[in-house]
DNA sequence: GATGGCCTAATTAGGACTTCCGGTGT
DNA sequence: CACACCGGAAGTCCTAATTAGGCCAT
């Protein structure tokens, strides 16, 4: 089953020569990136079970390995880094691999949607980020040649119950945010309980165990070797202003979340865990080439409390709090917080998250098939998403029946897909009453 | 030649830390 | 004494927004 790794779609406007791929070089290339989330190091060992595509929508075959009962937790955390290492799966790296030649320019918009094991969870885009300064400064009226036009302000860090993903400028960047990097620890089981843990996931406050080896991977994921507690502490406090993080009195190392995302995995502590108060080093015998590959993804756990017995999960339990139970003290609506974290459900597809999806990216997924001639090598979330959209082609031909008059099929008969405006690919939340 | 559209490189502003520090509490 | 914790201040890094200039078509 796809598990519940994040993917990003783009539709890559200048990077890809499809032609020489025997595909419509009209249309989008459809580029799969890698988000920094290790439960995608489970594609490594892409199976191509393409009957079961036919079979269940959105089904892809769960890459088992044998190895995850006996994997380390340190290579995990560290595999945890490294995926996020731009050359893991850079599109760069892609294009070299499986594009022969970059260069001929597919005029789509850049636009980027995003696969979880909930489906296609949404636009990556950030609508909230979209300027609001529909009215020009007068300042900026003012003065057309000398002096600058007032910024826009920035976006500033989304806070948990924002749908957070790299956006389409930020493809080659590493911003993972140090409350999305803690969140992310804290549903990898090879790091929580280990690390850090939940103390209490209903109120999103949560201990770190190991602080030292924590900031350790932090520093390791910025690329910053001096990192250590008190540095990465100073952040921390810094996200109290921000109304991101909230202290707990009397509780050393213990951190709350103000807000958290509606299907947050909650890895609880297990019966037989033993939590390491210790420093050790997490780096030592670990390195940074280590083979992605092999390391199995603590995602997968998830989806096998259904399909296949726990590979792995000695005794932790992953929990999905229901929504209905939390006592956040968050202040901020929930009502955004649907996609920064990966749901437990078998449901690849969930209602609310179904995206729009535009002609080109359609007419792009009916070439899916020349890609996955393609060998997979090391690359298997590509083909693995490849496969995924692949049945969502094929579900679309079946229902071509009733194909517009532009040419685009009708994907209204799709529970999952609702079409844009042709020729411009946006990417809109659907909510369940759209349907 | 003027104009406008497109593209790209350079510049700039600002967010998110990072580093350092002095101090307090346990 | 070690460690956690706090918050100010200054700095760095990175990225998006903006501008300017070149090129080309009309």
């Amino acid at each position: 089953m796809l598990q519940q790794s994040e993917l990003i779609f783009d539709f890559a406007s200048d990077h890809v020569n499809m032609s020489q791929l025997g595909v419509y070089s009209d249309y989008p290339a459809v580029i799969v990136e890698q988000l920094p989330h290790p439960h995608l190091l489970s594609y490594a060992g892409l199976a191509c079970e393409q009957s079961q595509h036919h079979q269940q929508l959105f089904k892809v075959e769960q890459y088992e390995s044998g190895e995850e009962e006996t994997m380390e937790t340190l290579v995990a955390a560290d595999s945890l880094l490294n995926m996020d290492c731009p050359d893991t799966l850079s599109l760069e790296h892609y294009s070299q691999t499986f594009l022969p030649s970059l260069g001929d320019v597919i005029t789509t918009p850049v636009t980027q949607v995003t696969v979880s094991a909930e489906g296609i969870v949404g636009a990556v885009d950030q609508p909230q980020w979209h300027s609001l300064h529909t009215k020009k400064p007068a300042t900026q009226l003012q003065s057309k040649k000398r002096g600058r036009k007032p910024r826009h302000r920035r976006a500033e860090s989304p806070t948990p119950d924002i749908v957070v993903k790299k956006d389409k400028y930020n493809k080659g960047g590493n911003t993972l945010y140090l409350w999305q990097f803690l969140m992310e620890l804290l549903q990898d089981r090879q790091v929580c309980p280990r690390y850090i843990k939940w103390t209490d996931p209903h109120a999103g406050i949560f201990k770190l165990v190991n602080s030292k080896a924590v900031a350790r991977l932090w520093g390791k994921h910025k690329n910053k070797p001096d990192m250590n507690y008190e540095t990465m502490g100073r952040a921390l406090r810094y996200y109290y202003q921000r109304g991101i993080l909230n202290k707990v009195e009397g509780q050393r190392l213990v951190y709350q979340f103000t807000s958290l995302p509606k299907d947050m995995i909650y890895i609880t502590d297990g019966d037989g865990i033993k939590e390491e108060e210790d420093d050790e080093d997490i780096d030592e015998g670990v390195s940074d080439d280590s083979d992605d590959s092999t390391v199995p993804s603590s995602d997968q756990s998830v989806e096998d409390e259904e399909d296949s017995p726990p590979p792995q999960k000695k005794t932790s339990s992953c929990v999905r709090a229901p929504a209905t139970q939390r006592t956040r003290p968050a202040p901020r609506s929930s009502a955004l917080r649907d996609g920064v974290t990966r749901s437990a459900t078998n449901s690849l597809i969930q209602e609310q998250h179904l995206p729009i999806v535009s002609a080109e990216m359609l007419r792009t997924l009916q070439n899916l098939q020349k890609v996955q001639s393609l060998q997979p090598a090391g690359h298997a979330s590509v083909f693995k998403t490849a496969q995924l959209l692949g049945s969502m082609c094929e579900r679309q031909a079946a229902a071509e029946g009733s194909v517009d008059s532009e040419g685009a099929p009708d994907v209204k008969s799709h529970p999952g897909l609702k079409m844009s405006q042709v020729g411009t690919p946006q990417l809109v939340p659907l909510t369940s009453s759209d349907q």
